[in-house]
DNA sequence: TATTGTTATACTCTATAACTATA
DNA sequence: TATAGTTATAGAGTATAACAATA
């Protein structure tokens, strides 16, 4: 657990003057829970993507293969709302994966306006990898703010998944 | 305190069928704290925007604000590395609340490259309008996961500010 | 009429690189 | 040489609208 914990200090000049990068107060930003979150949000993404450089997935990508793996034959539109991705972005997520011969969309038989979406076999294999890599990054996200607070955060968040 | 918490059923079956919205199983994105914390982050800044939408101001335009705001005479260069943006993104920011009179670039005399940064006299008054408005925002955020959780979350999160 | 997948557009945000004027 | 501010570009992500095929 290396956090950063360095003190804040309020200056509360009214004057321009010389600012150390340590010195500058956040004021009420402190007692948002969604600047926190934010910030958060965005040390996690970069390590999970840098954690998964080499196999080059995003964490985007890492929840369509994941959902599709473990719900095989959801159409785009069920895999959109659980994800809380645009359809219209979906399409460009699965243009590019199924380019990657990671998915593939089957023609429903009963209902012909959509996709039936499958991991290819090359898929299953890659995501067993990826999931590999992902519990790494999560050992990371551990290491930072400690086993307890971890999995604090996920019972605190258990509603928004 | 209203988050669903319907339970996800894993489904686990290997070939095409009918998905009700609800029986959609998540599988390893469970136990990924990154995908809760983004999902959290998504509806907070949706609420943030929505609260605020009557004063047309966004998370991180208030985040600017309320820094320079408490610390007249930073550097452009200053709030870009405390709040963890892009100096080019930066410059556009400030020329949106520029262009709306709730900030001022003051050139420096010491340093003749840089800018000192302050509100107008209209953007103090706004300001404290914005922070009324985010502190109903932060009310909503209570509602959501409960005050004791709320602050142990920023308890948590209180490194990556 | 409504829905699925698709295409297109616009805006926010992240990540770079390069330029200018200073230091 | 290095830094502050600026301009530009590319890609992710969000939010819409509209269209064709199908229900």
């Amino acid at each position: 657990m290396d956090i950063a914990t360095s003190p804040r200090k309020r200056t509360g000049n009214g004057a321009a003057r010389h600012h150390d990068a340590d010195e500058i107060g956040l004021d009420a930003l402190v007692g948002h829970a969604g600047y926190a979150v934010r910030r958060f949000q965005i040390w996690i993404f970069q390590d999970f993507i840098k954690t998964l450089a080499d196999v080059d997935i995003r964490p985007t990508q890492y929840s369509v293969m994941t959902v599709i793996g473990a719900n095989p034959g959801l159409s785009q539109m069920a895999v959109a709302k659980r994800l809380g991705i645009e359809r219209a972005r979906l399409v460009h997520l699965l243009d590019s994966l199924e380019s990657r011969r990671l998915v593939k969309r089957i023609k429903s038989k009963t209902d012909r306006r959509s996709h039936a979406l499958h991991l290819t076999a090359q898929g299953e294999t890659a995501l067993a990898k990826f999931k590999r890599l992902a519990a790494e990054h999560e050992r990371h996200v551990e290491e930072k703010i400690g086993k307890e607070n971890r999995e604090h955060l996920l019972r605190i968040l258990a509603g928004f998944t």
